[in-house]
DNA sequence: AGCGCTAGCAAGTCGCTACG
DNA sequence: CGTAGCGACTTGCTAGCGCT
């Protein structure tokens, strides 16, 4: 008996029986007749007896656990594919371990090695850099499977990825807009300061969405013959207040906007308030458009037009596809799934 | 079929020996 | 005397084998 309580042997003693078939009644392998099943069950019962994962890890190898990472567990978008991994995960029998990273490279080396020195079975992680993989890398070297969610990240060829067509995302919300008659589009986005990058229309890879999508604005743009006005390309951090100011500068322009597209949904809920608080009727004055499907969007008025992401189908499926790499045994080409985020219209854009 | 015996798992700590 | 090097042993549990 240690501080934590009975052990297998304790258990053992007090049925009667040799601890592998103590092991066997409370694990559930092998063969146990009824009776002794019983018998076992009563004294670990009576000793108030738990299992120590600590030990049985040590021999099974594995310890039923996986590692999520996120840049934002406050960003409903990650709380919502959480609830997609955990919803197939759980039933597997694994737990959860869950970092969040504040969008910090360091941040999230550290949840990585954290995680591997407890050896979890798999990692599903959202990056913070496109471009900064060598820790995943080593992790998937030491064995650890690796799903990538949301990002890709180059440098880590062997990691599936779950990500959202963000491209097709982007295009079907300005062709929205397009077909409402904007010509004078704006974008608040964090990737304002890749523009030059974006357009120049290399590195298909180790972009992140906010980039895809500002991508997928200009493309739109180029498409529709419509110059890109780098005054309409506005700059903000990951935070409302930044998406607020951004919102302000826009409307203060001396040629304003008529409609403007936010690449994410913390970026649009700054950029809303900013319209309401500034007094502008929307959507006359100004159209908006922003992306997730989150509750807020539609308990304001008007309505908030999104691009909604099959958020919760993203962990679910890169749940599922962790599991198979867990079980899988040999190498597999990685897996690169893109799923389709679809336009949701309501009334915060109109005709122009 | 039902059970016991025992090796061995990971990652250490402990204690002994040999040596400068 | 200090210490580097190394084998023995520690934990709780399960896999595999063998006996009845």
């Amino acid at each position: 008996m240690t501080t934590h309580g009975a052990s297998l042997i304790d258990v053992a003693r007090l049925a009667g029986v040799s601890t592998a078939t103590a092991g066997r009644a409370l694990g559930g392998y092998g063969q146990v007749s009824e009776r002794t099943r019983e018998r076992v069950l009563a004294a670990a019962a009576e000793l108030g007896y738990r299992p120590n994962s600590l030990a049985r890890s040590m021999i099974t190898g594995s310890t039923n656990t996986i590692g999520v990472v996120v840049t934002d567990v406050a960003n409903p978008f990650f709380a919502t594919a959480l609830r997609g991994i955990t919803d197939v995960t759980s039933p597997a029998g694994f737990e959860v371990l869950l970092a969040n990273t504040g969008g910090e490279l360091s941040s999230e080396q550290r949840a990585v090695t954290v995680m591997s020195e407890k050896r979890v079975d798999g990692m599903i992680v959202a990056a913070a850099r496109p471009g900064e993989g060598a820790h995943l890398k080593h992790a998937m070297d030491a064995g650890v499977p690796v799903v990538l969610i949301d990002r890709q990240v180059s440098g880590v060829p062997d990691a599936d990825s779950i990500t959202v067509d963000n491209d097709h995302a982007a295009a079907e919300a300005m062709e929205h807009l397009l077909e409402l008659g904007h010509r004078r589009i704006a974008v608040i986005t964090e990737a304002g300061g890749q523009l030059a990058r974006v357009r120049s229309g290399n590195r298909r890879r180790g972009l992140f969405p906010s980039a895809v999508r500002l991508r997928g604005y200009v493309n739109a743009l180029d498409a529709a013959g419509l110059a890109v006005d780098s005054a309409l390309v506005a700059s903000a951090r990951y935070d409302r207040s930044s998406a607020y100011d951004a919102m302000v500068r826009l409307l203060d322009l001396a040629d304003p906007p008529t409609a403007v597209l936010c690449t994410d949904n913390v970026l649009a809920s700054g950029a809303y308030r900013a319209a309401q608080d500034l007094g502008l009727r929307m959507p006359a004055e100004v159209s908006l458009i922003g992306f997730d499907d989150e509750p807020w969007t539609t308990l304001v008025r008007p309505e908030l037009t999104i691009v909604e992401q099959p958020t919760y189908d993203l962990g679910a499926r890169a749940g599922r596809q962790l599991l198979t790499r867990i079980t899988a045994t040999g190498h597999q080409r990685p897996q690169h799934i893109q799923l389709r985020a679809k336009l949701v219209a309501r009334g915060s854009t109109v005709p122009r």
